[in-house]
DNA sequence: CATTCGTGGTA
DNA sequence: TTACCAAGAAT
């Protein structure tokens, strides 16, 4: 797995040796869900624009969820902001190196946790994402997917397989994750590529098909989230704070419904109204 | 444990 | 065109 790492590994630039904690916290947050091509050019602009947490911690809310842009799940933009106060003032500007500390910054769970540590710092932490649980489920069980997520049996799953080494087994994780992006893909694996073809089970078991429960598909269109993401694209497009009519525009067949996001958007502080009546983005007309 | 939360590319 | 997929976290 790692010499197969060293050949085929892509250099991402959160890979790179003179990425700080701070790169790849930020790269681990930003990846949530979110395929690394779209990530890489807001990463860019990010590090070059707010290179330490204080950087991005002197910034407005509001500013950076228009660096996030339409990256998604613009509440991760809110945490990561969070994140870096409590990195600025309780952390003397560095991303901490130890999973337990990471835990209770907000925006970093389970997975970011262990991903910083081993990726940033080199610590030997069990990496679970969706990739090495399918190459888990795979290689190890014999399954052609990963059953439903249960973090306390798949953090042991992973734990097993560990070297027992620092820096080898963080190098195992980043490959783990590495063979699950690029080979043991989702939908069409490239089996002949892998480099653990011969102790792979779901190989040798003839590669049956999945039999476990199908979770629901996650539909979009004509979802709170599609009209969540309609109104923050206008707030996003205007420096100035707008009336509600301007929002309303954007889903006019169910006002009612409509009035209920923009609602969730405050509550979840990813939208302001300010004294005048109108609305913004949080943080930059006070 | 199940839901909710964006967005866009691809088979 | 639809359905699936992409380095999850919080509730």
């Amino acid at each position: 797995m790692i010499d197969w790492f060293g050949r085929a590994r892509r250099d991402l630039p959160w890979r790179r040796a003179d990425c700080t904690g701070w790169g790849v916290l930020v790269s681990e947050i930003m990846l949530q869900q979110t395929p690394v091509a779209r990530v890489e050019p807001i990463w860019r602009e990010w590090l070059d624009r707010w290179p330490v947490p204080s950087a991005l911690a002197a910034s407005s809310q509001g500013e950076v969820l228009r660096a996030w842009g339409k990256l998604g799940y613009p509440r991760r933009a809110l945490r990561l902001h969070a994140a870096a106060t409590v990195i600025a003032t309780e952390h003397g500007d560095v991303v901490p190196a130890d999973v337990d500390t990471l835990l209770t910054l907000p925006g970093i769970g389970a997975y970011t946790a262990r991903a910083v540590a081993a990726f940033a710092y080199a610590k030997r932490a069990p990496v679970v994402d969706t990739n090495v649980r399918r190459v888990v489920a795979r290689a190890v069980h014999g399954e052609a997917e990963a059953g439903p997520p249960s973090t306390t049996r798949d953090l042991a799953d992973v734990e097993a397989m560990l070297p027992a080494a620092e820096a080898e087994a963080a190098r195992f994780s980043a490959a783990l994750m590495e063979l699950g992006a690029l080979v043991c893909t989702a939908r069409a694996p490239r089996c002949a590529d892998c480099p653990v073809y011969d102790g792979c089970a779901w190989q040798r078991a003839g590669r049956p098909a999945y039999t476990g429960p199908v979770k629901a598909t996650q539909r979009y269109a004509g979802t709170d989230r599609q009209i969540r993401g309609l109104l923050l694209d206008v707030l996003r497009d205007t420096p100035e704070p707008v009336w509600k009519d301007s929002l309303d525009v954007v889903w006019p067949e169910d006002p009612g419904r409509r009035d209920r996001c923009l609602g969730s958007l405050l509550e979840d502080g990813l939208v302001e109204q300010i004294p005048d009546g109108r609305f913004a983005l949080p943080g930059e007309h006070r």
